[in-house]
DNA sequence: CGACAGAGCGACAGCGCCTGTCGCATCTCG
DNA sequence: CGAGATGCGACAGGCGCTGTCGCTCTGTCG
């Protein structure tokens, strides 16, 4: 078979989406090594003819730059299968109000393709409920709306997080009143808490690592000098390190006594491996489980109100008992 | 531009991945319905090609049937985007304790894209930290280990909801010695709670409404039998319906004066679009907001603890008040 | 068991698409 | 202003693609 057809295909995958773009002179080079071994008229000839089946432009410049319209549609091989898209929309419905929007953005020609499919499948059923209606989502926790942050400059930060080289941009602190300033900053990694996302980093040139609200950087621009990296800098490490906020405490053997009703889902999700629990008459069933002594646990705790009692480690019980005083004297 | 090469392309796409098939025949018929009007030898010819440069196999069966290969590595057009790929891992580390196994399973393909996308793009860039050093999830709730299911039902169940049709299955009760029964079941939605998957559907010739939790699902197959619905039934109406164990309740106008710590983070993630903060000095932030009154709002601000103090409305306060005399008798 | 329809596949000839080359116009940058 | 690079029209030759034909094999139905 000649090689024409699979050239055209590897071309296709060699052009990035807009505003990413490449030269023709680039495009040959990288066939070239990818043993597809044709002379600059052909590329040429082949972008021009590929523009008329596929939304791929040139921006008219010399030399020209090619890349897939901002807009275009595109597709997968194989094809995403039906069972897929459906489990995209669920995600989608789900970690909306979990995720920054900004990284929702990026997952949305996900999203596109996967209506699209279901779309197309729904055409061989009439009938069914339209796919809108197969998936819902019951969330677990208190929704909160995700912070809006500006789109562009997220994308330079992950740009540059990932290009490996400084970026500038403004930071709005968090007290509103002030004035915004610009940073050089050094990205090292990305972290999401709850539906915040933040960026590890240092400023200028000192050392000290900081955290910079995502959605907080404005006016982003990407600069031509390579990033450092700390010297021993882990960002798992410096994540369980506690510098989040939330301690990565050390594990404990949790005992608790709850309510039937409220165990009950624990013992198809349990909270670690070696989770026991055990029913003792009158509505009670006690837990008992290792787990990680951390914030996130007492919050956790806390949520169950009275249909909880910890009984052990007693420094937990102790902790809970001076939160029953406290709440108490709230409501007299 | 011959229409050869686009004609290798729409095949490509038309072929799906293991295990379904689709025979010489259909694919001719559904290229002409696209306007390639080609012979039947032809087509042959064109996949016994392509199957030399890309992972398509045929079954040896007559008439044939072709599929991608079980493992093959697709790829897109235009290709993911670094951005893109980064985003899909944080997606992934941050969903992984919050959704079912199963549906990781099914966005397991694009994660393995990312991958390779991410390690290409570090190929340019030596001595960046690796990909994984990259982002990190500080988790908001406490993790539970997520349910583990039988895949290959929990796909036939997918299969059956989008395909609108019947299917068999065995399921196992809550109660845990209980035989698993035989079902036959009409689906009619997916309703994810917390990390469980639950299925909205029908048994047998009843009217009402069931929710199974589908990795309680084993030895399932479809049945070649068309579903149906219940009258007026709509799956966010049901669900609003508070019939998932959630009760979706009225808005109600929240007043609640937080710790000031504790209510920071909402200034950036507010819990509703009307939301407003006021500081009353001595260390208290009063939050006013239009919510829902569900279980969940409860959950969360029980979460805090002593460090939130509900002023209205009545009811809710009393309730608070309420379980603050129950906690406390727990702890004397 | 036999007949028939449909599928797989090798062979072949002709058309037309793809390709490298050449030359000229245009653009960019020093 | 000039050198080097890029864009593109023209052209001829080669070979890849296509429909047709005929033979063989498989699966099905009576």
């Amino acid at each position: 078979m000649s090689e024409t057809s699979i050239r055209y295909v590897r071309m296709l995958e060699q052009v990035a989406r807009w505003p990413r773009r490449v030269s023709c002179r680039e495009l040959r080079e990288k066939l070239a090594a990818e043993g597809f071994d044709v002379s600059k008229r052909t590329v040429e000839r082949d972008l021009d003819k590929l523009s008329r089946w596929f939304p791929i432009v040139s921006d008219g410049a010399s030399p020209q730059g090619w890349s897939w319209s901002r807009e275009a549609r595109g597709f997968e091989l194989p094809a995403m299968s039906p069972a897929t898209a459906l489990a995209f929309l669920l995600l989608n419905e789900f970690s909306r109000p979990l995720l920054p929007n900004n990284m929702q953005s990026f997952l949305d020609e996900h999203l596109t393709r996967a209506r699209e499919i279901l779309e197309q499948t729904e055409k061989n059923q009439p009938g069914m409920s339209h796919w809108s209606e197969l998936v819902a989502v019951v969330p677990r926790s208190q929704p909160l709306l995700p912070p809006k942050g500006d789109a562009e400059a997220i994308r330079t930060a992950y740009d540059a997080l990932l290009e490996g080289c400084l970026f500038e941009a403004e930071y709005r602190a968090a007290s509103r009143d002030l004035e915004p300033k610009t940073y050089r900053i050094n990205p090292l990694g990305l972290i999401l808490r709850d539906n915040v996302l933040y960026l590890a980093c240092t400023l200028f040139n000192y050392e000290d690592i900081r955290l910079l609200a995502l959605h907080r950087l404005g006016k982003a621009r990407l600069l031509d000098e390579p990033g450092w990296s700390p010297k021993d800098f882990q960002l798992r490490e410096y994540v369980a390190s506690g510098a989040v906020d939330v301690l990565e405490g050390p594990e404990i053997e949790l005992v608790a006594d709850f309510e039937r009703d409220a165990a009950r889902h624990l013992s198809e999700s349990p909270l670690s491996e070696d989770q026991q629990l055990e029913e003792r008459g009158e509505d009670i069933t006690r837990v008992t489980a290792t787990v990680r002594n951390t914030r996130q646990l007492r919050w956790w705790l806390h949520g169950f109100g009275a249909a909880v009692e910890v009984i052990a480690p007693t420094e937990l019980r102790e902790e809970m008992a001076a939160n029953a005083r406290a709440l108490l004297k709230h409501y007299g």
